[in-house]
DNA sequence: GCAAGGTC
């Protein structure tokens, strides 16, 4: 800096940090706590701190106070405030004004009365953006009392003694274009968020009754640029939990077990959605169970130390390995930056600069007593566990990455939150500059009976940073030893099923309280077209920002664009905002609509629902987010009026259900009057079938598979129905009826394959041509059959006398949840229809599958 | 009666 001259007379300096506690820390580290005063200030909170200090030489009286965040707010200008004196459009250009609010004057008063006496003005304000922003916040409010001010800046990363000292000599002018990014957000948040919020409240609040409490203030129907987005996320993840159908797929698995060790072997063609598929090729393996081993593999493979820690980062790993909200883990973490433990918490560096001693920060944590001999080893060049931390590559350019800055063995004060979050951030770093963990890897791929298998074996050589970094596994497997050509036969070979999963619900709590207007808000726009909801917008200002924050884009550049682009969304969004009734009107009732309709529960008819074509479409009150998986076996259901006399609460009419004679066991009837309140034992009984439709051959000898039925399969049900949250009808979800809206599904079908005499057919998934292969079951011995061979191809298959012209896939290649990417596996006759009349493969009786098989299980 | 970002 340009000094302040030698050794003169001392100069009044006054100093300003963000909040009361770091004006104490800070005032506590540079008096060394000698001769330091405390006074009220005008605010009740904001303290006044007196020492002397030394700048470059230049004696200087030091007043330290703070602020509480930003002083100032940006407001629109006189009748804009009102909602109904003017449009909302014109907020996109009506005069805004910065001011100090009402409860900030007092704030304000201290530091003019305080600027009046000094010559410098030094600023303490966190080293970010919005902190930046203040910074000029508090300028404006002292050099509008003091012109002759001189102002300067102190960047600081954490505060230990050594960083603030620096930091106070070292200090530098603040930065404009940090703080013009930060006025850009501001104004573009306001401009958005109110002519928004405005536009839709007016639009819809008296239109509809809104069932939520507003804790007796006046409803608003708020739109946030920031907080929309995020709600979106929430109604787009619960939109894909609707539309999700689980389906069953089964799939080979085969282990074998020796002294050595345990292999399991998965099978590479994954899981088949055909049960009769999976069915035969099981059997063909079981009646010829010998492995013959195909391939050994082995290579060694490192698994490398995070990055270094960003505030994002540890969001997450506090999240995952504590279960601890991103609130709790800031404000933990705030806590410890403000006792001198951690740097800056809020960073998106992930790499240390050249010019950090990355040592030191090691040499501290020497002593303690659970990592302290890890970081002995570390600093040990002997033990070669050294390694220069790997950058993620983001760099905000004010704050290094989060690391430990002071050791402790655990304060006293410390909550179990603050050791745990401690731990993780020395964890963390005592990681990032330790070498990778080295591991051995052994890949065995087996053949039976034309089918492959793989199997993967570990052994860690080297945990190196997995010593220190206990959050993070790598599971190692001992395996047998398999030498290529070697064969053996399966400890056992089972045919399991399981049923793909929706994604998880995304769960922040606020976001899912206001689900209901949101969903429907989201659901208006969403039918207009636009991205509004989508982060999109967000990060597309984001980058906008820090353009602006390093001086590639000008403030009122990037001003102009964004708000132009905004206005004539809403301009489109007001003309379009039929789309919002329509969307609204599915959620909520409508204020000119009386009450006392008994038929409100069921909804009025809108039309035939054109994915199902047997129900109706209604408008509904508010749509049930509940259903009830009934077993696939069922191929009816309707309500009927007999209430059940047992479950609670009532009244709970129950279910007339025909089952398919097939898939249910031959003691059951196929019609049963049913109760889905628990109380019908049948009906737990057909569920838990369906869940269990597994067997398990526990080992297979080539003679006497002597064996027991397993209980050991807890997958899910089979085939589940979905149930219509709207119209009540299964076989389709109510996110098929909001094709009503927006979301068609379409069935998709493959192309056909034409058949001509003896050529082979190509594979419908990979287009490679299929092998002409020969059942070896007992009820399908020597029919031929055609199977794609191409590894972990999810093949085309069908009967050699039964080549379809044209064959249809199950929904094509829509991503599932589960992994189940859906292709297609099935048997098909040649007009394309399943083959129907197959029999059970235990005990050949046609009246039945083996799913249900009385004999499942057992063989002889 | 609007937003989002500071902080108490």
């Amino acid at each position: 800096m340009a000094g302040g001259g030698g050794g003169g007379r001392a100069i009044r300096v006054l100093n300003v940090a963000e909040k009361p506690s770091v004006a104490k820390t800070v005032s506590g580290i540079l008096s060394r706590n000698q001769g330091l005063r405390m006074r009220e200030g005008r605010s009740r909170y904001n303290k006044v701190f007196e020492f002397n200090y030394t700048i470059q030489g230049q004696p200087c009286q030091m007043l330290f106070t703070s602020v509480t965040g930003h002083l100032m707010e940006i407001e629109f200008e006189g009748r804009y405030r009102k909602w109904h004196a003017c449009d909302p459009v014109d907020l996109f250009q009506a005069p805004i004004q910065k001011h100090v609010p009402e409860d900030k004057l007092d704030i304000r008063k201290t530091l003019e009365e305080e600027a009046r006496k000094c010559q410098w003005l030094v600023l303490w304000l966190d080293c970010d953006r919005e902190g930046e922003n203040i910074a000029f916040e508090v300028v404006e409010v002292c050099s509008n009392v003091n012109s002759r001010l001189n102002i300067w800046r102190a960047r600081f990363s954490s505060l230990i003694e050594r960083e603030i000292h620096q930091a106070a000599q070292q200090l530098v002018r603040p930065n404009q274009l940090f703080s013009d990014a930060v006025d850009v957000r501001q104004e573009i948040d306001l401009r958005i968020g109110a002519s928004f919020t405005r536009f839709q409240t007016m639009l819809l609040k008296d239109a509809f009754v809104f069932n939520f409490s507003t804790d007796g203030r006046n409803l608003v129907l708020s739109y946030g640029p920031c907080q929309f987005p995020t709600l979106g996320f929430v109604v787009e993840r619960y939109w894909e939990i609707q539309a999700h159908e689980p389906e069953e797929f089964w799939k080979i698995q085969c282990s074998h077990t020796t002294d050595e060790g345990t292999a399991t072997f998965n099978w590479i063609r994954g899981h088949l959605f055909d049960y009769t598929c999976a069915v035969l090729l099981y059997e063909m393996c079981v009646q010829e169970p010998v492995a013959t081993v195909t391939k050994v593999r082995q290579q060694e493979r490192l698994k490398y130390p995070p990055h270094p820690l960003n505030t994002i980062e540890l969001e997450k790993r506090a999240s995952r390995y504590f279960r601890m909200s991103s609130e709790q883990t800031m404000k933990i973490a705030e806590d410890l930056y403000q006792s001198g433990f951690i740097s800056y918490p809020r960073t998106e560096t992930d790499s240390f600069s050249a010019r950090t001693d990355l040592h030191i920060l090691v040499q501290e944590q020497q002593e303690h007593p659970v990592w302290g001999p890890y970081a002995q080893r570390l600093l040990d060049p002997s033990s070669g566990l050294w390694r220069n931390p790997s950058g993620g590559g983001h760099d905000d350019k004010a704050h290094p990455p989060i690391h430990p800055t002071k050791f402790s063995p655990g304060q006293s004060g410390w909550s179990e939150d603050h050791r745990k979050l401690y731990e993780l951030v020395v964890r963390h770093y005592l990681a990032c500059v330790s070498q990778p963990a080295v591991g051995a890897e052994t890949t065995v791929e087996i053949d039976i009976a034309g089918e492959m298998f793989s199997a993967l074996g570990r052994t860690i050589v080297a945990r190196n940073y997995l010593e220190v970094y206990r959050f993070d596994s790598w599971g190692g497997s001992l395996i047998p030893n398999y030498t290529f050509g070697q064969q053996f036969t399966p400890t056992s070979l089972t045919l399991d099923s399981g049923t793909t999963r929706p994604p998880p619900l995304l769960s922040e709590a606020d976001l899912l309280d206001c689900m209901d207007k949101g969903e429907a808000l989201v659901m208006g726009y969403d039918d207009m077209g636009y991205e509004l909801w989508k982060p999109y917008l967000r990060s597309m200002m984001e980058e906008d920002m820090k353009a602006v924050s390093v001086g590639n884009k000008r403030k009122a550049e990037v001003l102009a664009t964004c708000l132009q682009q905004m206005k004539a969304c809403f301009l489109d969004a007001r003309l379009n905002k039929v789309k919002l009734f329509q969307a609204l009107e599915i959620f909520f009732d409508r204020t000119n609509r009386t009450g006392g309709d008994e038929q409100h529960n069921i909804g009025e008819l809108v039309r035939r629902c054109d994915v199902c074509e047997d129900s109706d479409l209604v408008l509904r009150k508010k749509p049930c987010r509940n259903a009830i998986w009934l077993p696939g076996s069922i191929s009816e259901a309707a309500v009927t009026t007999t209430v059940c006399n047992v479950c609670t609460p009532g009244p709970i009419f129950k279910i007339q259900f025909t089952f398919r004679r097939l898939e249910i066991p031959p003691d059951f009837s196929v019609h049963h009057l049913g109760c889905v309140g628990g109380c019908d034992d049948i009906m737990r009984e057909l569920m838990e079938i369906s869940a269990s439709a597994h067997r398990n051959f526990s080992s297979v000898p080539a003679r006497g598979r002597g064996t027991t039925a397993s209980s050991r399969n807890n997958s899910p049900n089979n085939q589940p129905q979905s149930t219509c949250s709207f119209c009540h009808q299964t076989g389709h979800s109510s996110s098929d009826c909001y094709s009503l809206t927006s979301q068609s599904r379409s069935a998709q079908s493959q192309g056909g394959n034409s058949h001509n005499g003896d050529s082979l057919i190509p594979c419908s998934t990979c287009g490679s041509p299929c092998l002409l292969k020969t059942a070896n079951t007992e009820n399908n011995r020597g029919r031929k059959f055609y199977s794609c061979q191409t590894q972990g191809c999810k093949f085309f298959v069908c009967w050699e006398d039964s080549v379809p012209t044209t064959t249809t896939s199950r929904r094509g290649d829509r991503g599932r949840g589960g992994g189940a990417n859906g292709s297609d596996v099935r048997f098909v006759s040649a007009t394309g229809d399943p083959v129907s009349g197959r029999s059970c493969f235990i005990c050949g009786d046609p009246s039945h599958f083996a799913n249900v098989c009385p004999n499942r299980g057992i063989r002889n």
